[in-house]
DNA sequence: CTGAAAGCGCTTACAG
DNA sequence: CTGAAAGCGCTTACAG
């Protein structure tokens, strides 16, 4: 358990620089005496601690990647894409989930003070302005599924505000004039923030307006989903239809409508966001905008990747999306 | 960015075991002198060198994760509670997805050896063999989710046998006796098995016998969930139940049957396991088993935790699961 | 190609 | 209560 290379040196006969030089193969050594320190190592089941190395090498080999949630999102999509990547080039991964409100907030930076890790994929950003601080810092970074303009940290992201354009356009085309929205908490994500603006501009666009007890803020679970919906129910008159900011309230609503007696969409027709995979399961099945969130993941860790290693990196990469026409959907014309 | 203690010491005009010693408040130190530490420390936003610090304290203040996969499974929930407690305690979290047949196999054991982890939670274990090893090295670790039985190694873990049996006894107390399972790949997970066995056992105890063409392995995805269930109706003979070994399988299951025309549970039940959120939302809703993975994660954090400071932890905890009557299983009787 | 030495940034006995 | 010193386990110039 406490192996050191000095032991390994003293059990090959050499001295602990060469066991050092075949460990790393940093330099040639010679071949009987790197088969002599090879077959110690295997021996012994040696291996290098990582902190001892980390001092003098200044890198610690691992990505940290920082999220508001894991549940109820598709982060799980996207740790899996970065994940892939990471291995190929011999990253580990450290998980930091950093509740909003949380003191906690900004204190992901000392991860990479701590030299804990090198590089960081932010999945969730609570305030814009520590934006700055990152670029002051020079940290290796990137942002995944927010849309934060910084010129120096690249960003990785579907284009939510185009994509939610086009299902709301969707939806007037299909003859609805009447539409609500499901929205993320305005507070917690760029992204939330995006989706609406794009449900915004389609309704204007169109000549329609806003009726902002059809707007009903709401978590992104499917529980929220329903309690979401209940409040449009509740304002006594209907919307035709209702996009939602994420599949699972979009699902939520969808089962909520379902049970007190609603038919979808028959009464209210319902757009999500993300194509989870149960979106092809519910009934009816959800219209929705799809995207890949492991390509963004994959994507996401070869840009920290090239930026840690010093390279040059493109700002910023959309994930295409595209509308996922299913059955939510009533046609009204 | 390289700020080091010998930099505060020098700014706080002290010495640096002084420096060290507010940071760790190790010793007793001058108020005065602390203060002006503290000063320092906060303008020039020191963070100790966390290589260095571990290379001495021989310790990471971090518990790593390994997984088979992130996705299809309950455990963003886990990992959820994991993190939850990891936080109380000052851990940080790495993951570590392993994929089945890898060399990367027993790998894991390096992440410790390199003392990048204090300790692990393992979700996945190939090799019940390995267990030796881990038992043998005296790595501090707690098995999740499974039930690999070691008397040194605590595991946290819902018994699934006995869950299935119940499951299943209920399928046949509402008078099926035509029941047939998909079940995890066997080489895949105990868990899998023992959900198989608790199923076998169920209908041997019934006095039926199990059809082994209805007895069709698969992976955990709803997609997987759907080829599984073909494979049974292409049998040409249906059962009037079939069990699911896990939530995403049973709701894949229902779907293609609806997409074929059957009625779900007119023409054949169905029963899954894990209650996810999904579960009251498809049409019917699926009756399962349920329990709460968080839990399981947090459970295994405390025990984990504790093993690491050298404290007895308790062998085996079960995380209780009760059955969730819905609508998706018919009365034959 | 190989070894002895310095140094990475901390913590912690050891003196005082 | 405080400082100087040794040491954690590596890597990497520096000589040879």
């Amino acid at each position: 358990m406490g192996t050191t290379i000095k032991d390994i040196a003293k059990l090959a006969g050499v001295s602990f620089s060469t066991v050092s030089r075949v460990i790393n193969n940093s330099k040639p050594v010679n071949e009987e005496l790197r088969k002599r320190v090879l077959d110690v190592i295997e021996q012994t089941n040696f291996r290098p601690n990582a902190f001892a190395r980390g001092l003098v090498k200044n890198k610690s080999n691992t990505l940290c990647i920082i999220l508001s949630q894991i549940r109820n999102t598709v982060f799980d999509e996207m740790i899996d894409g970065v994940y892939t990547i990471a291995k190929m080039y011999g990253y580990e991964i450290m998980l930091r989930i950093t509740e909003i409100n949380e003191d906690d907030d900004f204190n992901f930076m000392n991860i990479f003070k701590e030299k804990q890790a090198d590089g960081i994929i932010i999945g969730f950003l609570y305030n814009p302005a520590h934006l700055d601080m990152i670029e002051d810092c020079g940290i290796p970074c990137v942002l995944i599924g927010q849309e934060l303009v910084s010129e120096s940290i690249p960003s990785v992201h579907v284009d939510n505000f185009t994509a939610s354009y086009e299902a709301v356009s969707y939806l007037i085309q299909k003859g609805h004039r009447k539409i609500g929205m499901i929205r993320g908490l305005p507070q917690e994500t760029e992204t939330g923030v995006k989706r609406f603006q794009g449900y915004q501009k389609a309704l204007n666009d169109a000549g329609l307006t806003i009726r902002h007890d059809w707007v009903i803020p709401s978590g992104l679970s499917v529980r929220d989903g329903m309690d979401a919906v209940k409040k449009i129910i509740d304002t006594g008159e209907n919307p035709t239809a209702i996009f939602c900011a994420t599949d699972r309230m979009a699902i939520g609503a969808m089962n909520y409508l379902q049970d007190i007696g609603y038919e979808v969409p028959g009464d209210i027709s319902i757009v999500g966001f993300d194509d989870i995979d149960m979106c092809s399961v519910t009934r009816p099945k959800l219209s929705t905008i799809g995207y890949s969130a492991s390509e963004m993941g994959m994507t996401a860790a070869r840009q920290l990747i090239r930026l840690i290693k010093g390279e040059k990196v493109k700002g910023h990469t959309e994930i295409p999306h595209h509308f996922k026409e299913r059955e939510s959907v009533r046609s009204l014309t």
